[in-house]
DNA sequence: CATGAATGAGACTTCATTCAT
DNA sequence: AATGAATGAAGTCTCATTCAT
């Protein structure tokens, strides 16, 4: 807001100490996937998280009343749910399906992959167990819409002979389990060594081979054969 | 020592304590592998993992001279190269690849997701940004000769015709993350919701989902176009 | 102020704000003197103290530098040498002790219990150890006139020979101690439980107890007249 | 246990670490009553509490689980019921009553003040209010059986006619309130004053004086031979 | 005057590690 | 070799006090 800003003068101000209260939350809470992610939650010291945030320990107790709290609103908060909008954007589009997984789901990961979201998947692995609210937190906001979304568009796909019929259930993990652990991956050993996974190619290349692998093939393989249910 | 040796009874049995002696420290590191892949390393109290070995908190220290040295022994054994032998076999196999990634890849994985070292990657995963000297360990016991086993087998895949010329280092993690994945959420949210994974069909249904993708269908394929690296 | 205060509605009425301003020390002091008898100084908040007495914090602040000083306002406020007039009060009369016993004695004792003042008896208690400079205060006030009170009649009704020469010293205490104790316990246990005393009961049979052993004996005391109250 | 103690050979001695053990819970126990009556509850660090037991913190919470748990425990031990015994010994006693009062009640209060439990009076009072529990407890343990105890010896007086038709209740009280008042004293403004009363004497004092206004008046009482050791 | 956001010293509690037995 | 009592450093959380608005 400038010195011209003609609002300036006739809307109230906020008191800078009102605005910096306001921005508190954010970034605390940035803060703490910050570290949560990177040491672990029990290993994370409370004054760590408000140091990084540039406050003193007895503000962050101001906004969360207890570390475990703290753990809650940082995966409530980096769960919003875009996952539903996406499905809804899915349900709108026609025709073949292959270039929405190309061009969707593609650059959907890339985008979580490169954000610091990416982490809420280790916070999530690393805490569950102890925490075991945030599973059903986790199961509702991430895991059911976004396999909905994928199995949504794996059965449409089937049903319109684009592709094979294979069990969507499985392939729904084959699409999503290589991306989650790639964000896992990330946060991880991948921080930590210089043997580091090319993301955005591999991405790429992922859906792009399973998708060979969806995709009828212009004649007709002797796979079919194969049963579902494996030993 | 079978029922029928007869030293059984004629010379001094070896003391029940030795016996007992030889079996602690690796009834130390399941215990340790047990709670640290459930609560993980910071949260798990070095007391915890004795009462479940049986012992006291004093005999785990003639053992082990620290919580960290505990751990570290956990991911050293558990990750005791079988990999290599593994690596080994496939070298001395001929023929088509197709039968070896269905034959050995699927059984493999199998197994591990069922033992107990299936917990390891999550305590990787847990523990490698608190211990990096974790992360040189684990990449040269597992994840070079993992990658290096799948590596050998798709190139010759593709050398002999069989497989398509895709990138094989995305191709060896569109084989490999998921069943990590797979693993890693047995012992996290797995652990704690009903919205469990057929694991043992996931494995055999990738696995083939991939394949299709990788063999060279019947007839040329149009998808030979796709440029390699993607925006 | 009364209501037929003529200035009451000719003249700019003093504003309310000043009004509570000039209430506001009271109403801290009040709403201290509650908390700190009912919690202990140490387990009371400032900011209880504060929003009991409908203020922020910060105002209470503006009143007392410190909540140490607060302690010393409510001891020091409550505490006000009511005692002194009552002494004098005494010195004036003449004639008999005991009725001096029955009709001043007994009706102050129960006014204090009925009070909020007998909270301080209490808060003495608890705090002095922990802030010495209330003792001396206390002994000044309440203490020392209390018992040269009580310890006048009492030389007075044995000069005259109405009394028997019993140890005025521990006759006091028999006739104060009581009363303290009774208050003391008011703010204690007897918030406590349904076990309660019937204080102003309490207060005349004791008065009275004391009287007959204070006596000279001879010959038919008109005592039996008093009416027993309780079962 | 001298070297030359038989039984130092022919039973296992305890060892010294066990001896220490069992001596812990005691030793911190009077440490806590010390400075708990001393400080009040809130007021008193636990440092100071093992520091005075001669312990370190934490061996304090291998025998307390909580700061309050040691609370509750200073109080159940210092209230164990030694009252009800007496209780059982004047139920025993035939004849008048006067004497058990004067040969049983003036010196069981003398120990008690001059013991350490004396202090458990103050405490009492002082943390009720923060502790409920502490009150059922308490009226359990020691106002129940000791009123009790009193209003046996009143009434048996009474039905006998050596006592006046006093209202018990109230007499009770008159006897014992300030008993207690003078241990909570001892505990509170007695520790800061040089103000002191003269506890064995007032105790005498106080029962006498009370005695000698239960008594039935007639002729000559036996009163005049006790000497009074004013100051 | 009044507010309440911010601070940081200090208290309770936990737990890895040691060591006498 | 085995135990478990003892320690004290370190972490979570509270709250008296300050001060910008």
């Amino acid at each position: 807001m400038s010195a011209s800003d003609p609002r300036a003068t006739t809307e109230a101000r906020p008191p800078a100490r009102r605005r910096r209260k306001d921005a508190r939350p954010h970034e605390l809470l940035k803060a703490a996937l910050t570290l949560f992610v990177e040491k672990g939650f029990a290993a994370t010291r409370i004054e760590e998280v408000a140091q990084l945030a540039g406050v003193s320990k007895g503000t962050l107790y101001l906004y969360y009343p207890s570390k475990e709290d703290l753990l809650k609103a940082v995966i409530a908060h980096y769960l919003s749910a875009r996952i539903a909008d996406t499905a809804e954007q899915v349900r709108r589009i026609d025709g073949p399906m292959a270039p929405v997984l190309r061009g969707m789901l593609v650059p959907w990961w890339q985008q979580i992959y490169a954000s610091p979201a990416s982490g809420t998947f280790k916070l999530v692995i690393t805490e569950v167990r102890n925490f075991p609210e945030i599973a059903e937190f986790y199961l509702r906001q991430v895991i059911e819409p976004g396999h909905q979304l994928i199995e949504t568009i794996l059965r449409r796909g089937i049903a319109s002979g684009e592709f094979r019929a294979v069990n969507v259930e499985s392939a729904v993990h084959s699409l999503l389990l290589p991306m989650v652990m790639l964000c896992t991956h990330k946060h991880a050993l991948g921080a930590c060594t210089t043997h580091s996974i090319d993301a955005a190619q591999f991405i790429a290349d992922h859906v792009e081979l399973v998708l060979s692998g969806l995709l009828q093939s212009p004649r007709g393989r002797a796979r079919a054969a194969r049963p579902i249910k494996s030993a």
